[in-house]
Formats: structure tokens, sequence, C-alpha cells
DNA sequence: ACTGGTATTAGTACCAAGTGCTAATCCGGA
DNA sequence: TCCGGATTAGCACTTGGTACTAATACCAGT
């Protein structure tokens, strides 16, 4: 009993928890024990065997690509949306969006909710943004819903610049404004193709 | 011969890209024909058994993983770095940043790089984005490498306001320029600890 | 109707990486 | 010295395959 029982176990779980590709007999040469007692290890600390560890990890693959696909074009799902006049999305802020240090939502997140909100509600397959003015108003953290308003301005518009307004609230307080100028491309006239 | 062979095999590609975790047995109902006449089919088109695939993906996540952790904090690699003075970072646009319909990079990524530059040139650990203004000047495409310089302005900031500017860059030509009145909360005048 | 060729199906031996179980052995402390 | 947990060994069985051979089935052309 070289190394105890319970801290080769350990390292057992550090191990897979790093690499889930090793199989018994590799973890058994690694840690100098016989493939049997690696197999009691695992039944003890409830490892599963390595192909169900590769079928875990590729679910959590093709989860994640399905949804990064589906956010594709737009950050935030779109909940409502009358084209060319106003857009409605939200947007949950997870973990994944906050600066570790201070929980705090990073300014980017933001921003593409309603940058991609100003694109969106333009019935147009090339609107670009050409110039944004943005206010961070109030701090946003993880697990908020931010709702993001976008409202097209069509006062200042003309054929090729369209200004879209976009006021992002958490519980009906505002966290966030921004002010979208974009390029539209396509001729409006000749839309019908 | 129902379903030409040709056809079949068509579509037995799409459903295990859509879903790799079919086995053959599956896939042998799904498409009404033997176990065996699946594996000659897989054999003509070159897809591997269902453990591979299961590795393949996995291991995707994986990398996907470690890449995602590496850039948590900062967009784009700094490459020189003089704090509370300027800044330097690039950022190699590729498929992922940019719109499927056009091609054009997505505005919040060039934000993004942007932003963050400026959160980390000021030396401080709660330094957020108040109010920023941009341009997005010329359309980047995939395979651009966007060079962003951030400079504090010392003559417009105070205490509690610091105003840095982001001039991004390809080949020369300026593609983004970004103002961002930051607001630090760190009080300086105690900052060892 | 016969023949040829492709497509399909069936069956066998074998492999990797396991589970589940029993049995033997080791090793350290009271 | 003896007990008990820890370790190791061995065997049967499982999944989801590969690799290969042999038998059919089916369809077209002559």
């Amino acid at each position: 009993m070289r190394v105890p029982k319970r801290e080769r176990q350990r390292q057992l779980e550090m191990s897979l928890e790093q690499n889930p590709f090793l199989t018994d007999e590799e973890l058994s040469k690694q840690f100098k024990v016989s493939v049997q007692t690696i197999r009691l290890d695992r039944l003890e600390c409830g490892i599963p065997e390595l192909r169900e560890r590769l079928k875990t990890v590729a679910a959590r693959t093709m989860d994640a690509e399905v949804k990064s696909l589906q956010s594709d074009e737009v950050i935030g799902d779109i909940i409502d949306i009358e084209l060319d006049k106003r857009a409605v999305s939200i947007f949950d802020v997870s973990d994944d969006h906050v600066f570790q240090r201070n929980g705090i939502a990073r300014g980017h997140h933001l921003f593409a909710q309603a940058n991609s909100l100003a694109v969106a509600v333009l019935d147009d397959d090339l609107a670009l943004t050409v110039t944004s003015t943005l206010n961070f108003l109030k701090p946003v953290k993880s697990g908020d819903r931010v709702i993001a308003r976008a409202t097209v301005d069509k006062s200042r518009s003309n054929d090729k610049r369209t200004y879209v307004e976009v006021i992002s609230t958490v519980e009906n307080e505002t966290v966030f404004t921004g002010e979208f100028q974009m390029y539209q491309t396509t001729d409006h006239s000749r839309r019908e193709i």
C-alpha cells in the first residue's frame, strides 16, 4: 500500500476529469496497480466506464453546438418582432457571461444582444452597423434576464441609413441603452426578385 | 431495392451528421435493411463506427472548452501593454465570427476585442464600461487580422472616470474606432493591500 | 428462359473495453 | 500468529463493432 487507496482514488477522479479518454489499462499503468484495482476504484467512486464517459462528453458537445448554431445570427431569443419597426429579445445572463472577478456581465454581451437585435429588426440581408453610442447604466449580474427593446427611428432614417434605438432592462430597470446607425445595402425599391 | 443504394447512403450520412449516437442496429431499423448492409454502407462512405464517432465528437468538446477557457477574459491576444497608458491586441477573424450570408464580421466581435482591451489597459480589478461610441468604418472579413490599439486619454480622465480610445486596423487600414468611458472602482490611493 | 452482376443478407471468428462474480494472495497491525 | 481490508487473478458474459465468406435476391440484357 504505497499510496493509500483514498489518495489514489482522489487522483484517479482528477485524472479522468482532465482526460476522460483514459482506459482502465492505461490508468493501471499510470497508478502502478492492476486493472482490477482501477475497476474497483471506479466502482467505489461511481465513475462510469470509458465508453459511457465519452458518450456524455460527446452529448455535451452536440448540445453546445446546437445552441451556438441556433444563437448564431442573433444573441438572445427574439420574442416579438415587427419588421422595420420594433423587436424584443431576452437574454439570460449566466456565469459564462460575467467577469470571474466581480460577477458583472461583460459589456460585449449586452452590446451583442442589442446589436444583433438592431440587425434583425431591419428586414434586410445586409444590414451593417456603422456607428453606435452605448450607455452601460447599471451592472448586470449572472442570473439576470435582460430584455432588449429595439425601435426603428423612421424620422431620422433615409434609404441608406437607418437609426435603431435599443433599451435593455432587467426587472424594469434600464441597464443599457444603445443607438445604432445601420447601413442597408439592399435596394428596397426592387426587393421582389 | 426500394430506395436506391446511393440515396440511402446519402441519407445515412445526413442522419449520422445530425446524430452520431446511432448504432448500426438502430440505423438498420431506420432504413429497413439488415445490419450488414449498414456496415457495407459505412465502409463505402468511410464513416467510422459509433465509438470512433463519439471519440472525435468528445475530442472536439475538450478542445473547445480549453479554448473558451483561455480566451475567457480578453477577446484577442494582447501583444503589448503598458498599464494605464496603451495596449495592443490582435484578433484573427474566422468563419465563426462572420455573418453566414455575406461573410462580414459581426460587430460585436470587433466591439468585444476593443472593449476587453480597454478593460485590460486599465490596471484595475473592477473597470467597467459606462459609455462608448463606436464607428464601424470598413467591413471586416473572415481571415482578416484585426489589430486594436488602445490609448488612455489622461487629459480627460479623473479619479473615477477614464477615457480610452481604441483604433482597430486591418493591414494598416482603420476598420473600427471606439471611445470608451470607463468607471474605476478601486481607490488608487490605497491600492497596496 | 438463362446468365451475369450488383445488392443484400446471413453467419462465423475475432477484438476492445468493459461488467459481474468468485477465489486467491498479500500485507500490516493487535 | 491470525484477522481483515486491499489487491490481484481468472472466467463468463456484454456491446458494438471489424473482417471475411457464403448464400440469396433481384434486375437487365440477350
